[in-house]
RNA sequence: GGCCCGUUCGUCUAGCGGUUUAGGACAUCGCCCUCUCAAGGCGGAGAUCGCCGGUUCGAAUCCGGCACGGGCUACCA
């Protein structure tokens, strides 16, 4: 990747809302191009519409971003030397820019109003035009008289002056190649609105050309609007980018991911417990694949093999299952230590079993603990129900009734109940091996299935028929409270 | 209306003219392991590569048309 030496790509987001699925996929990319050559990422804030920008917006955004991992060299919190990283505080740099324009005859002023411009655009419908744009009414005011007109305080906005025989506007892209445009369909658009606040097209185009941006990669609903943009970075006399637009991310009905599919903000699948290095795993497989063999990638290999040309062209349905998956994967390869302090311990208060701040048991039960439901989990909060038979009453555990019916209302259950409280009743040292160790001599003394046996204790001790190993599960669940359970079943026992 | 983009198993994808009886992963199904549930191991099913033509000795791969989906065409971003 030395060929690209100085690379700088940026990530925009409005603070319109939070950051869902798709701008974080556009982020990762960025960032993790930057990363595989040896280039900037750079985080900037595309406030220019202040009516839906808020700052708690941008703050929600940082945060995600930060909770991805995904650092920035330049942008908010810490500078830069081509700030400022917000739009708002632009606003001069853009008029000027403008103003310059129009006095290099590369954009005028036009005096149109809106319900002309309606009436033009219907017109030109009913006509059937092929074009339906701006009719260029205003290009050719006399720039004196332009100026005369504004001067006296004739509302206005700027239009980009799309030169004459310009011919075809050819963007190059990374993933799609290069896509030709004729130049004759481009609008003469507005760069600059009456309000005096530039559009969206001209201050991006202003702030990457002012940042240096070598790449842009974004969704691809703005490719269409890109050789609008490389006009006005011809107009500036600045070098145009690379582009890579890429696809958009759908829900499981192939629609546009909305509210109704579920989460669709980083934040969400933040705190559904979705693990961060998962995440941006899954994310970054969606619309691009190192080799096609690999499903588990560390956020390492991305940085380091991320390239633009494997980034694929169709849109991606997000699959739920396949996240879970791979947050599965990444919770699995934890040391049962880490489980404990990351997920379980946190889980665990989280659902209120234990109190803000304090642990009811020693280090050794959470290690034991982490270790019997670590592979049982695939999401975070999983481990609640499981850990739940821990923390009740032995009198007000509740049994699962079709496990009370398939193991405990059996002939034999009850007998199966009598021998294990003689065998645990002189277990001395309460570890799961020595719990086995007096446990697995039962079905064959009693001439009963190990099932036979050892079902009825676990409904006993557990409430259902499901439950990590009996050694485990009866070591987690202390001595006192497994023979009182035992005590209690028997009673549903026959 | 015009312009642009996209189309390989249910899903994410590999594939860049012959090595392909189209490979992998998730999901699904079955088997093994087993005290249950998982995890793990093994295996199965699943794609006439959107459709129709063309180029070629040979096409998922190149070209054209069509269909379907999407985007842009705003004083939205």
């Amino acid at each position: 990747m030395s060929e690209n030496q100085n690379v700088r790509v940026r990530f925009a987001p409005s603070p319109t809302g939070k950051l869902h699925v798709g701008g974080a996929r556009t982020a990762i990319y960025n960032w993790a191009f930057a990363r595989a050559t040896g280039g900037t990422f750079i985080l900037r804030i595309d406030d220019t519409d202040p009516t839906r920008s808020t700052d708690e917006n941008t703050q929600i955004i940082l945060r995600a971003m930060r909770w991805l991992g995904l650092d920035w060299d330049e942008g908010p919190e810490v500078g830069g030397d081509y700030g400022p990283y917000w739009q708002t505080e632009c606003l001069p740099i853009y008029r000027e820019a403008a103003e310059r324009l129009v006095a290099e005859g590369k954009a005028y002023y036009c005096f149109c109003t809106p319900e002309k411009l309606e009436a033009d655009r219907k017109a030109a419908q009913e006509r059937k035009d092929t074009f339906q744009g701006y009719q260029r009414t205003c290009r050719n005011i006399d720039p004196a008289e332009a100026q005369a007109r504004v001067d006296a305080g004739e509302p206005y906005t700027i239009r980009i002056k799309v030169p004459d025989g310009r011919g075809d506007v050819i963007v190059h892209d990374a993933v799609h190649g290069d896509v030709t445009f004729n130049a004759k369909e481009l609008d003469d658009f507005i760069i600059f609105r009456s309000d005096g606040t530039p559009t969206y097209n001209f201050a991006t185009v202003v702030d990457d050309a002012r940042m240096g941006i070598t790449h842009i990669i974004r969704g691809d609903d703005h490719l269409s609007n890109t050789p609008r943009q490389i006009m006005v970075y011809e107009a500036l006399g600045a070098p145009t980018p690379v582009f890579a637009h890429i696809s958009m991310i759908l829900g499981t009905d192939g629609k546009k991911l909305s509210k109704r599919h579920g989460a669709t903000s980083v934040e969400e699948y933040r705190d559904a417990g979705y693990l961060s290095d998962a995440f941006v795993n899954y994310l970054s497989l969606l619309g691009w694949a190192p080799d096609g063999e690999s499903t588990v990638i560390s956020r390492e290999r991305l940085a380091s093999e991320f390239s633009l040309d494997h980034v694929s062209k169709n849109p991606a349905i997000m699959d739920p299952k396949k996240l879970d998956f791979i947050n599965g994967e990444y919770l699995h390869a934890m040391d049962d230590q880490t489980f404990a302090d990351e997920v379980l311990i946190p889980q665990l208060h989280a659902a209120g079993f234990e109190p803000a701040g304090e642990c009811l048991h020693d280090a050794a039960w959470y290690d034991l603990l982490a270790a019997a439901l670590k592979p049982r989990t695939t999401l975070g909060p999983q481990v609640v129900d499981q850990a739940a038979f821990l923390y009740e009453e032995d009198a007000e555990l509740e049994y699962d009734e079709k496990s009370v019916k398939k193991w405990l209302a059996k002939t034999g259950a009850r007998e199966a109940l009598d021998a294990a409280t003689e065998a645990l009743a002189a277990v001395e040292d309460w570890t799961p091996e020595a719990i086995e160790a007096a446990l697995d001599p039962l079905p064959e003394k009693l001439g009963m299935g190990k099932g036979k046996v050892f079902q009825p204790i676990r409904v006993a001790v557990v409430g259902s028929a499901a439950s990590p190993g009996i050694g485990e599960t009866l070591a987690l669940a202390g001595k006192d409270h497994v023979l009182a359970r035992i005590e209690r079943a028997k009673e549903l026992a026959l």
